[in-house]
DNA sequence: TACCATAATGAGTCGAGACTCATTTTCCAA
DNA sequence: TTGGAAAATGAGTCTCGACTCATTATGGTA
């Protein structure tokens, strides 16, 4: 690939992370284009649609939760994901609005590293042994649903966050 | 108002929320005129906007939710509400994707249905005490979008439902 | 440097869906 | 029954955004 492809590519998916999380997908890609700097047809080249875009964000987005998931664990590793990841999306809309589109790879890449929190947390005695990865996913994208959508402030957050990790603990 | 035009509303209201709570609030205005059998003209001049049109069947949503909730009570209301609730939200996209337009007072009636029977629960000493509204309902809106989107199985939505129902208990 | 394959450009096409309005139809009060 | 106000109709307008492509520019190689 040529440089300026490779460089554009980039400035393209940083764009479109600035504007797909903070005004949602239904933004224009032509705004992602101003952003980036470069002109319509140029998106186009290198995401063939929209959809292939906002695929390729969300790619991303995982693998860095995933990463960030990694270097966590101990005792309250669960928790502190759990909470961080809960601020991201009430400030922007990570990976909520993204739901649509799927990537299986990447989701599973972000599930092995929660089941991996999990099992940390419940060996340390802070979790529960009867709970599972799903219901710790499920619980974790139906917060951050909320937390966007409804616009939490920081009390709110720690009680319904509290409720949950009180469901959650020994 | 005429008895054509009470029925029509009745009718385009009825379309409306059967086309948007199953397609979501992406489907057209068209669909909502066709199902309705009536022209889209008429949608038009009964809800001038479609954004006055999704308020309108927002309204009447909450209230029956409303309603729903005032007929239960005692010590397992709030669950036996939180699950029914759930359950509706997986199979239609009910509440979820209405969630940016606002309908201040249809909410506020619905919080204090849900208040209500948080009250009896902790009354009845299946909730805890410290327990308060605001993250009740925070729960409650996550967890629907949460089904919603993930297309829970019945197993998923028991165990996730177990954990916050383990969260709320005394 | 000269060449050309690769990439960028951006005006233009296309379709979809919200909303309009001149015309026709329907209700209902007198 | 009928006059006319209220309501319904639906083809048409308008806007917006995804996507195209003929043309121009550029990076890299011989």
């Amino acid at each position: 690939m040529r440089a300026d492809a490779q460089r554009n590519r980039e400035r393209i998916l940083d764009a479109a992370e600035e504007v797909f999380t903070h005004r949602g997908t239904a933004a224009s890609t032509e705004e992602v284009a101003r952003l980036a700097g470069v002109a319509i047809g140029t998106v186009f080249r290198h995401f063939p649609t929209k959809d292939d875009l906002l695929a390729a964000i969300l790619k991303r987005l995982l693998a860095r939760l995933a990463g960030d998931a990694a270097t966590l664990g101990g005792a309250d590793g669960l928790h502190v994901f759990f909470r961080r990841l809960v601020e991201q999306a009430a400030a922007k809309r990570t990976v909520v609005d993204l739901a649509g589109v799927s990537v299986p790879a990447a989701v599973g890449q972000l599930g092995e590293a929660v089941g991996e929190l999990l099992r940390q947390a419940q060996a340390a005695g802070t979790v529960r042994d009867d709970v599972r990865r799903p219901e710790v996913m499920a619980l974790l994208v139906s917060v951050c649903q909320g937390a966007l959508q409804g616009g939490w402030d920081v009390e709110l957050q720690e009680r319904t966050l509290a409720v949950i990790f009180a469901g959650l603990a020994a």
